[in-house]
DNA sequence: GTCTATACTCGGATAGAC
DNA sequence: GTCTATCCGAGTATAGAC
């Protein structure tokens, strides 16, 4: 996706990337060496610098990156037809998926900010407000038409998200529940939280 | 409180174990350096190694005594007479302020679990779990008596919790709401969840 | 585009005087 | 209990050969 910051090679620049995702989500930005992700891709340490200007560089790359294929993932999987009540359970399924398949990009996305230079943090925040723009919308569109119960959309926009995101904490693939019984819990949770009518669970046994 | 690893002076650690929070806090526990904790002080970086033998033994104590003070805190303020639906609605609101008072050590707490050593983590994540029975507890009692409509306590006492604490991502004390306004929003929010009855809102008012 | 070699800075932690 | 001085390892990043 382009940002490589001055280079050309796109071969090993994914492997750059997608080693220091790991390393990063395992160990944490300030914890892990250059070095380390050049011995995990295989190469020497100043072999990096012909791929990612520093290290910054490479932190905003995995950052922008992640938000942009989760917004662009989101687009295409919205339905702009769709009422409020199915739109928002796709969306609870959707995130869930999309983060738990992505769990490192998506620990790193929330642990690293602060790692962001002001410039670069500024744009990976504009990045989340047009996610969560997503949300709010679905939520005063129901609101809109009274199919939710809610005080404040914006509010329950962040409180909906945060809870689907900290699946992420807790899953684990090998798990009592399979991914489709956490989604099936998250979604009507999800749904009663917005004041949607309890009764309208039927739909869910759509998907 | 205690855990100060071999060393006398409580005035000093206190101030220590301060400064610490606050800078884990802004910057990262990797990423900031004990001559940094001690100039916050004021004493020289060697004078740290009075009051807690490592780098490691500093985090283990942030981690451990707020874990633990937050579990007394509840233990305080729960009632165990009171039904499920008041207990979850006293517990809402509990999570809530507590977490908004403590950011500091909420935040590390959640963010610097990955930088302790392997049995220091265990103790820590101990103390969670602790933490989270109080809401399985709470979910079960009312599922018991069919005050709460929930496929897995579990479950819905992570997704409570998480929805909980993520406001302290976006909380200041200048927004656009009162504290006591997110309280009452996140507070029907998860008795809606938990499949409480709506009409119970009525009793919101009471606090 | 990758290598070796290295400049330069800063980290945690300890020794020993006071 | 705090200080100064210091050890030693590790960090990012660059220079220049191939």
């Amino acid at each position: 996706m382009a940002r490589t910051s001055g280079s050309i090679g796109t071969e090993t620049a994914e492997r750059i990337r997608s080693a220091a995702e790991q390393l990063f989500a395992a160990r944490g930005f300030a914890a892990v060496s250059m070095r380390e992700i050049a011995g995990e891709v295989g190469v020497q340490a100043a072999a990096l610098y012909n791929h990612f200007s520093n290290k910054q560089a490479l932190l905003e790359s995995l950052l922008v990156t992640h938000m942009e294929e989760l917004i662009a993932a989101w687009e295409a999987e919205a339905c702009a037809e769709e009422g409020p009540e199915r739109a928002l359970e796709r969306f609870a399924r959707f995130h869930i998926r999309y983060h738990v398949s992505r769990s490192d990009a998506v620990f790193i996305s929330y642990m690293e900010l602060r790692n962001l230079e002001p410039e670069n943090f500024r744009r990976v925040e504009n990045l989340r407000k047009t996610y969560e723009a997503f949300v709010v919308g679905i939520l005063e569109k129901g609101l809109t038409c009274g199919e939710f119960t809610l005080v404040d959309s914006r509010i329950s926009a962040m409180a909906i998200i945060a809870m689907l995101t900290g699946v992420n904490t807790w899953y684990r693939s090998q798990g009592r529940l399979s991914l489709a019984e956490i989604e099936e819990i998250y979604t009507s949770m999800v749904l009663r939280s917005a004041g949607a009518l309890p009764k309208e669970a039927s739909c869910l046994a759509a998907e």
